[in-house]
DNA sequence: TACGCGACCTGATTG
DNA sequence: ACAATCAGGTCGCGT
């Protein structure tokens, strides 16, 4: 395999991360989701300890819809956290206490999924009432299942086999954007930009709350979040 | 009397700053203890409003145990308080509503120490169950009576006499670190740096806080606070 | 002005 | 017993 398609390939291969059973607080007024430290460590790793403030995470939802989160450590209780767009997540999703939340990536880790499920509803990711379940109705992740005991060597192949996600019922919504999927070098996948690119105006906020370290847009995880450009220069 | 002898009695000169009566909120879940506002701004100045969002604070107890709790100015009930630290200090004095906490410091100001008296106790202080009233067995203020009228004139001498310090009857507890104790330059003194050199394993977490400002061990009152010094530079 | 959010804190729990 | 984790809190700033 050249280069090229091993890009490509490790663009579309799925991974699972970890998922999360969510918290009376995860879904509350605290407006904020704690991972757990040992995914949060393995998967999204701040530039060490070294200041570092906060990142922008963005998460591809089963519709492809874009969701950026506000990611960062706090200190006080050690714990790594989803802050800043997550009460809108769980609010559009409609989620409550012991709702899944899972969290997946590409293998080439410049990409990140992120979906949820009903409680008790060992298959079904949850639907919100615009977007229904794209991952699975494109059936690009036909097989996919989070199984409670999900490894994480476990491997969705998507790429090189997306004739296998394809089928899938004939549900085929209209997302606009997927004419860029599958080009590697733009890396405007799904309507995120991977690169530098400002993204879609949806956030503003973003843009106002940029003087903060890692929380404007150039620094939204290219590759895999460079943390050795922590610099704090914006003090 | 020379620089050396002026500095060496200023920091063993005692000054009752204030003493309260905990109220049911100050030994309650809210952690906190209001200072009266008067008290407050004569003794635990905080650099005005520039932004500053706490100091820590550290005391000795009567067993020469060191105390630390952050001390702040909570605008929206617009009252000093100690937060950190103190529900942990109120713990272990199994103080409650009614009782009397006591403050002193070195008339150099570079000492705090804080006692605690049960409701309706007028001369004992309490005691914890491991360190007992090494104050007043060190019959260093064998005199101390902190009456309810207590005149902020009064002082307690004890200088020249740091030997007494060392000594600390045969309860000596494992600190580990009194061999420095009587080098006035030191200023290490019952454990307790009051310079910048890290302090007892015991709060480690203050080592993680120490990328805040105010709140990291070398800004821990040298002489006054020095509130300036708050660089952040550690970020 | 109410509230989202950032920063901070603590106790319960668990290995 | 100790240490680590994290669920469930607080206050205050900014919008």
């Amino acid at each position: 395999m050249d280069a090229y398609h091993l890009q490509e390939t490790c663009n579309a291969v799925r991974e699972p991360m970890f998922e999360k059973p969510l918290t009376p607080s995860d879904v509350g007024k605290l407006n904020r989701l704690v991972i757990p430290k040992q995914y949060a460590e393995k998967y999204f790793p701040l530039a060490s300890e070294s200041g570092e403030k906060g990142l922008l995470l963005c998460f591809e939802d089963e519709g492809g819809k874009p969701w950026r989160f506000r990611y960062s450590y706090w200190t006080s209780s050690q714990s790594y956290v989803l802050t800043k767009g997550w009460s809108r997540y769980v609010k559009e999703k409609r989620l409550d206490a012991g709702d899944l939340v899972i969290f997946e990536r590409t293998l080439a880790g410049d990409r990140f999924f992120i979906a949820c499920r009903r409680r008790g509803s060992p298959e079904e990711p949850s639907s919100s009432s615009s977007t229904h379940n794209a991952w699975n109705q494109q059936s690009f992740y036909n097989s996919y299942n989070a199984s409670s005991s999900m490894p994480s060597s476990y491997l969705y192949m998507s790429s090189m086999q997306q004739d296998c996600f394809v089928q899938r019922g004939g549900e085929q919504r209209s997302r606009g954007n997927n004419s860029t999927v599958g080009v590697p070098k733009t890396l405007r996948l799904f309507g995120v930009n991977l690169e530098c690119i400002p993204d879609e105006p949806e956030d503003k906020e973003q843009v106002v709350h940029s003087g903060l370290c890692f929380m404007d847009q150039n620094s939204v995880h290219r590759g895999r979040f460079m943390p050795g450009n922590a610099s704090t220069s914006q003090l």
